[in-house]
DNA sequence: TGTTAATACATAGAAGAACGAGGTATACGC
DNA sequence: GCGTATACCTCGTTCTTCTATGTATTAACA
């Protein structure tokens, strides 16, 4: 009964992304999990969104990449931010809290009155 | 001094045009001017963007017109919300509702210990 | 042993939205 | 008469997203 796939607004992603490897080194793989069960499920990332976005963000620079072993002994690539990624996400999540404020404020519009 | 000028994320936009609509009947101009205006500037549609998008969900069914005249006697294209519109709507509202408070708890996940 | 599922990466192509730039026309103030 | 604001429209480009597809490894299981 799937609980309505919500499609995320686009440029969300990109933030997402960012703020997950922020909290430590994580294979794209592991992000996607990660936004899904802390989600609760809400945010669905499909692979070919994952991985354009990845590459998208690791050719701005934003992002860096390493090989490693995962704890299950197969190799993935391990991203981190790189300064200018740190910066970003600063300045992507506060665009972000300005935004959704803003269409609070529309969203909260009550419809009475003289129109 | 531009307040940073806010990129809509695809897919808010036909949220906030048929919000606005609800809450009466009012012509794209006007819709634009009142998106900016509750919003304190935060939200800016161009005209490449609203007229678009006004015909989309007009096609869609969603929205009907009819022209009409101004307060201040000019010819303008008004739009109401069809049935179907309103659903839309409060469908729309419920999913970007959702859609928020689970970015939320992402962006909200504190970079210390186990996860 | 075979086969299915999960992990982990990747890209190509299509669809769709947003926007800048351009265009038309009317009303109002000066 | 001229500039500005109002009010509409569309074309072409750019970017993101998604579906579909592909590769390869590991684990489970019959």
């Amino acid at each position: 009964m799937s609980p309505s796939k919500s499609d995320l607004p686009q440029g969300t992603l990109d933030l997402l992304i960012l703020k997950v490897i922020a909290l430590g080194p994580v294979h794209g793989y592991a992000i996607a999990q990660r936004l899904e069960q802390v989600s609760r499920g809400v945010v669905q990332v499909p692979e070919g969104s994952l991985y354009p976005a990845l590459h998208r963000l690791e050719n701005r620079g934003l992002l860096a990449a390493d090989w490693k072993e995962t704890e299950t002994g197969r190799e993935a690539k391990f991203y981190r931010l790189t300064r200018k990624g740190s910066q970003q996400l600063k300045t992507e999540a506060a665009d972000w809290q300005r935004l959704i404020d803003a269409i609070s404020l529309i969203l909260g519009m009550a419809d009475r009155g003289a129109q």
